[in-house]
DNA sequence: AAGACGAAAGTGGTTGA
DNA sequence: TCAACAACTTTCGTCTT
């Protein structure tokens, strides 16, 4: 066991002490919160990964001269070339290795802010692996390709994370997520079916804290808003987004299109839009 | 005064020549 | 590769409750 305060690691059966005047590797400060941390902070990933060393590291000079100007001698010279060798692919596989810790960090962050079950994490992971391997990452920001990941990740676990909610999540907007997204699927070649309405319905009248059987009716809708082939080409969040407004109106738990817009992420004009569609192929009773 | 409604113009993506 | 097109958004004025 080790004993910070005493710099020892001491055996915690018999307490013999294994090593003493051991370095304290714990920080002098302390922080109450990430802002502070931030600032108190000295060591850690550095700001930009495209350069990679941000000329801290030391480089191998082209002169085959040694430190007093002198010439090298043919075996140095053998040696200092095969020395440069190593450093330049040591440099190269140091930087994506970096680069990949700085995306996975990124993930596992977006995760916590998603709720994202720790399989789903790991699905991004691994695309964004695949990514790098296939090259295909240039020319792209790390945080797009990160949530478009994760996009896909979600996509493919049928889970119903809107755009809208992991680019909140991350740092770009939501087009540039979906942009990496349809990038991903495309490039890696994901199949990726479109989520049914009928699951945001669930999602959104759990977040609207609505009845039991306001989600009924919603997915009742849904049913002939489906035969009524008013689904095909539409957004399903919009959909999902009206026939929950049209529950809610219907059972007297009103809510606002605002409020049902806002947690679905789209438009009111949308959600109107959708709910004229549905309104007019459900002039025959719902009773329940 | 807040919410609902709808027109009009703009955006980004898909599709078909 | 480009233009037409559908879906969706933004903005804003008007109507309703």
């Amino acid at each position: 066991m080790k004993d910070k305060e005493m710099g020892e690691i001491v055996c915690t059966d018999c307490g013999y002490v294994l090593a003493r005047n051991l370095v304290d590797s714990r920080p002098e400060w302390r922080a109450f919160d990430t802002e502070q941390r931030k600032k108190r902070t000295r060591v850690g990933a550095p700001m930009t990964f495209t350069i990679h060393d941000k000329g801290l590291s030391t480089m191998i000079d082209w002169h085959d001269k040694d430190i007093y100007g002198k010439r090298l001698s043919p075996g140095q010279k053998a040696q200092i070339y095969r020395l440069r060798k190593w450093q330049r692919r040591i440099r190269v596989s140091d930087a994506t290795e970096r680069n990949l810790a700085f995306a996975l960090s990124k993930i596992s962050k977006m995760g916590n802010a998603l709720n994202l079950p720790k399989h789903v994490l790991e699905g991004a992971s691994l695309i964004y692996r695949r990514a790098i391997k296939e090259r295909i990452i240039r020319g792209r920001t790390l945080e797009g390709v990160v949530a478009g990941a994760v996009y896909v990740a979600c996509r493919e676990a049928k889970l119903t994370r809107t755009l809208g909610e992991v680019a909140r999540a991350s740092e770009v907007n939501k087009k540039e997520v979906g942009r990496n997204y349809r990038f991903l699927v495309n490039k890696l070649g994901y199949h990726i079916p479109p989520l049914k309405p009928g699951q945001y319905v669930t999602k959104f009248s759990n977040q609207l804290t609505m009845q039991g059987m306001v989600e009924e009716i919603a997915h009742k809708t849904l049913e002939t808003a489906k035969e009524a082939r008013l689904t095909s080409g539409r957004a399903p969040t919009g959909i999902a987004a009206a026939a929950s407004y049209i529950a809610s109106v219907l059972t007297g738990e009103r809510k606002t299109q605002r409020e049902i817009a806002e947690i679905a992420q789209v438009t009111e004009v949308t959600i109107r839009n959708r709910y004229k569609e549905l309104v007019e192929e459900l002039n025959f009773i719902i009773t329940l």
